[in-house]
DNA sequence: ATTTATTATCGTAATATTGCAATATAAAAA
DNA sequence: TTTTTATATTGCAATATTACGATAATAAAT
């Protein structure tokens, strides 16, 4: 086994577990967090900042940019990675909208 | 390597990671879904609403646990399993202090 | 006391994730 | 054109996760 039977749960499901499981590394954490507060923030200094190697920090970013958190913009060698600030209030909503659907009927 | 270098990064990022980790999993958000709308939430009608095996969905239950989102008390030989509401409102705000730092400085 | 029912644990196979060296790609600089 | 700089991709080793059969543990029912 080893693999999610992801076809036993709804769309929904799958979708939060996927969100989740890309915000559930502290690297990736670390990562929006000191891109959000850059000005410049290009991928370069994110190496310097994390303490990662390089091939280790781009997988990261890809693993973010999967799910539209951030966005990298070509600039001449450079890419410049920012957030999306659209999709990041979306996934906020749909966390929010998580936590407070659970009804507490039980204990 | 396949260890995640948990030392390079400070115990918020590191206490965020480990909350979305236990949330990246659909059974799990099905599970909790599960719990918070039964007046009875019973480790064994999990199993059937699920649709995994017994072993595993307790192996789930014990995730869950582990970060004190749910909490399991023993009634005769079965368990009712109840979503911890102190943990899940405390862990509520602090995603949401983690989405509300970002400052979107950059692009 | 034995059986039945419920949940937990162990062991293990299959798959996924993490991290990095080596290398590729692409653009700017020399 | 060659070199340098910045980022992405590939390939792989180490570790983690997922799922489940087998079995243990515990309590209720017979």
């Amino acid at each position: 086994m080893g693999l999610t039977k992801t076809q036993i749960f709804n769309t929904r499901q799958n979708q939060l577990a996927i969100i989740f499981k890309v915000l559930a590394h502290p690297a990736r954490i670390a990562i929006l967090q000191y891109i959000s507060n850059q000005k410049e923030c290009i991928c370069n200094d994110i190496v310097d900042e994390i303490g990662l190697a390089q091939p280790t920090i781009s997988q990261h970013l890809k693993e973010l940019k999967s799910i539209e958190l951030i966005q990298g913009e070509i600039e001449g060698k450079k890419v410049c990675y920012c957030i999306n600030l659209k999709k990041w209030k979306e996934v906020q909503v749909l966390l929010n909208t998580f936590f407070d659907q659970t009804k507490f009927n039980c204990c």
